[in-house]
This record gives structure tokens, sequence and C-alpha cells, in this order.
DNA sequence: CTTGACTCCGTACTATGGTACGGACCCTAT
DNA sequence: ATAGGGTCCGTACCATAGTACGGAGTCAAG
């Protein structure tokens, strides 16, 4: 199962043919080895990273951190993946807070602004926080 | 108080002035009366735009979204606004949910990276989830 | 052994949300 | 009244993360 094209790699972590090479030629995934026929074959490695690529994005990395990431992998090296990592979630802790504040409020502009002509519809004041 | 200059107005909104006439050009603010003289002069309603753009876009909204958002408020349409408040609110449940998810795997990073050479560092399955 | 789908490669283009530049004009404090 | 800082405007440029294109080569099924 480990000799897979360029496209079944795509399939399998949810992008184009055209991210596949795009992240080759960013060095986020390697340019495999080709058999000197010119069509080249990909196995679960290369699986796992693209995933490993996709969820890191989505916890906020850019593809350069993402870079460094598989760059620290390759090497062991564990204080600077702790640090990026811990960073990240302390990030991630000001980013969630955030968008639960957002949601609080979309909520009560939707209660607001549904049923009737009761309250008004305060759009432009939806995000204003009554702070004490 | 209500009469500042642009330079101001994007101070008192924690961007720059060319974000200003950036928003301008969207439509997102409005281009204020002159006073003949050239000058524009702003007041507390682009204050209140300006950071209700700022939220908004931290709610995940684009400019184009925001820019719809504020049509609907002028012509106060209520279902509309109330559609894009709900659908907002789905996103933000899914996102909220990832970034929790991401946050649990960073932070056992974190700790299998930690404390000296107990465990291994894998960065690469870091996001592997255990379904099951 | 041909045909149609897939691959390779470089280059160019896209969307989003800004940021910078340069010359002309205005405004205020000295 | 003049110097410097701020403003105006159009246009160009930037970063990020892709997406599209075109021509040549390859592979697999009929």
């Amino acid at each position: 199962m480990t000799a897979m094209t360029i496209a079944k790699l795509a399939e399998s972590g949810g992008v184009g043919v055209e991210t596949i090479r795009y992240y080759q030629r960013r060095g986020l995934l390697p340019e495999p080895e080709r058999p000197l026929s010119g069509v080249r074959r990909y196995g679960s490695d290369d699986v796992r990273r693209l995933s490993f690529i996709r969820a890191a994005q989505a916890a906020g990395f850019t593809l350069e951190e993402i870079g460094e990431l598989l760059r620290l992998d390759a090497v062991d090296d564990r204080p600077r993946a702790r640090e990026l990592a811990l960073r990240r979630v302390a990030e991630l802790d000001r980013r969630i807070a955030e968008l639960r504040g957002a949601r609080e409020a979309l909520v009560r502009l939707a209660t607001e602004c549904g049923s009737g002509e009761g309250r008004a519809c305060p759009i432009l004041t939806a995000f204003e926080r009554v702070e004490g």
C-alpha cells in the first residue's frame, strides 16, 4: 500500500495536487526519489507528514513555523519544540477566549434581532462589552 | 470632543492611518463631509464603527461580511442579521472545538518534550488523536 | 499501441488584508 | 509668514497560502 501517486497523497490530506507541490517547494514535504521514470511515488511517511502539516495549520502555526517544527523533529531539539508548543498554547488560550466572547455577543445579537419588533437589532453595538 | 483627525481615529482603533483609508475605499467607513478645507474630521460615530469592524474581524467575519453587516444595520434587516450571526456562531463552535483539541495536543507535546530523556518528543505525531 | 488520465515543471495569477510612497496641499505654533 | 507635521490621493507593493496554466512526458487499460 506504500506507493501512491501525488493525487492519492493529496486526496489523503484533503488538499489539491498543486498544494502538495507547493509544500514541496516550501520544503515541508520532501521531493521523493524517483525510479528514473519521472513519476514520483509516495508512502505513509508522506501521508503522516501531510496530516501533521494540516493539523498544525489548524492549530494556528504558519507554514514557516511548521517548517521549523519539522526540522526540529528531524534533529530532536526538545527545548525549542517545547518552547514553540507552549507559546502556541498561550496564543490559543487568548484566541479561544476571544472567540468565546465573540460567540456570546453573536448569540445576544441573534436573540435581539429575532422575535419581531420587541427590541432593537443593534448590530453596530453588538460587540460592545458592558465592562463592569 | 467630536472632531478628530484621521490619525486620532486610527489611534482610537489601534490601526494605522492607511488602514482607515483602506476601509473607506472598501466602503466600511464613510468618507466624511469636509468643510471645504480639504481635511476631514471624524466623530464618535466613526469611532464606534471602527471598533465594530475590529471586533467583527476578531469574530471571524471577513471585511466583505462586515460590509454587509453594516448595510444591514442601516436598513434594519433583522432576519438576515440573525442568519449571519447564527451561521458565525456555528462556525465559532467548530473553530473553538478545533482550537481546544489543538491546545490539548500541544500541552501533551510540551510535556513529552520536556523533562530530559524519559520519553520521546514526537512532534510529527503530536496531533494524532487516539480515536476510539 | 493508442488514447485518455495523470504527472512534471516553471511561471503567473488569485484572494485577503493590509502597508508604503510620493507629490501636493493644509494647519498650527512660533 | 514660514517650518514641520498632518492630510489627501492614486498607485504600487507586501505577506500568506495557495490556485491555475500550458506544454511535454508517462502510465495503464483496452
